[in-house]
DNA sequence: TTGTAATGTGAACGCGCATTCACATAATGG
DNA sequence: CCATTATGTGAATGCGCGTTCACATTACAA
């Protein structure tokens, strides 16, 4: 059977889009050619019509993976709200964006990816740092107006990303035994409980909803 | 050349250290048996006198990261201290531990493990909820007593490990192009400034300080 | 001492997988 | 409409790596 033919950015992208499927469910280990090819049904052989190798796809899905996470992290992040909730908001829209691509994780945890290629490692390296700068900023500002604690802005912003990424971990060993969404949200909540000014120390009346 | 020879328990140990070091240096990927071997010293013929297959390895390796980083831990748990000091010392020695062997979250990352076998990723999971226990009961114990906010334990539990394990993945991906223990530091810092009780907040009045 | 089990090794085997090749078929520009 | 290029494919190639085998050499129990 021969396949209708598409141009190659076409052919690109489905191949991209395929690679991320097949890690989602198979692991980057078992992220192979024929797998690929498998799944974007065509050939092996077409796949080197569109790329030149392997580590070409890897890269095109590390760009693609960057531009979907930071994409709509910097959206929210110059947009209109308090830093609570852009923060809130970034942060679930994390969570919904790798419970609905399991293949995120397991490609940004993967050493495979890491070790093989030096740029590539580099890219991916700069887009978190990008990150956690748009991160910074947000939580900067809060606590320079008095809607955050006083804290370090840097180290805050890494702690909250190391919680989506722990969260994804384990949501990636149990094969996702749980509601990442739910956890999602039991850790957001206590987070902001820690960094926002003047909340905590409840302890007795549970009255104090809606600070505002 | 013939190595001297040694009995099965001597050896397995020496074979799933090389196998950590050569995880460290080419990662879960580099890890064939021909650079264990070769890092053990041996013959790639004489692992398979000690060891069924590399599946065992694996297996074996899981075991040992488990108990060096629980049992640690553990220890710090059950010994005296406040809240405070337990957190801080698990966090620092931990920290320590992956600086000292670049292998330890490279495994604990890597799929290659977790979906390769169903048996071995059971097991790090269980490790991992185990220590989430272990610091969730720590914390309880300082909300309890007055010493940390009103904060949800597990949840925090969680944060905190979230901190080590997102460090030790920029630490892996650049390469160690940073100091992992100064930036733990940093983040532990940051972290006790948050939990503790009646801390920050030194924007208006320095009062309620000491809430029991 | 002696024979049996444990330990050690180089060579070979087989499989999976990335990549290439020779050859169709469709698109496209002149 | 023709020629050139882009796209698509099954088969072959080659290599890395886990594993096995046939055969030494040492430990050790009787």
């Amino acid at each position: 059977m021969m396949l209708p033919k598409k141009n190659t950015t076409i052919r690109r992208k489905e191949i991209v889009q395929a690679a991320l499927q097949v890690i989602g469910e198979k692991g980057v280990h078992g992220l192979t050619i024929t797998e690929i090819a498998g799944r974007a049904g065509m050939s092996d052989a077409n796949i080197y019509r569109h790329f030149k190798g392997k580590q070409e796809i890897l890269k095109a899905l590390g760009d693609f993976i960057s531009e979907a996470m930071m994409g709509t992290a910097a959206g929210i992040a110059a947009g209109k709200g308090s830093s609570l909730e852009k923060l809130s908001a970034i942060f679930r829209s994390h969570a919904a964006l790798i419970a609905a691509n399991p293949g995120l994780p397991r490609f940004m945890f993967s050493e495979e990816i890491h070790l093989e290629d030096l740029s590539l490692a580099k890219t991916i390296a700069d887009k978190i740092a990008g990150y956690i700068e748009t991160l910074s900023m947000i939580i900067a500002a809060g606590v320079k107006n008095g809607e955050l604690q006083s804290l370090a802005p840097r180290e805050t912003a890494i702690t909250l990303l190391g919680m989506i990424q722990f969260i994804a971990l384990r949501w990636s060993i149990t094969r996702g035994a749980f509601s990442l969404d739910a956890e999602a949200e039991r850790l957001l909540n206590n987070f902001l409980l820690l960094i926002q000014a003047g909340s905590p120390q409840v302890l007795l009346e549970p009255d104090t909803m809606e600070p505002v």
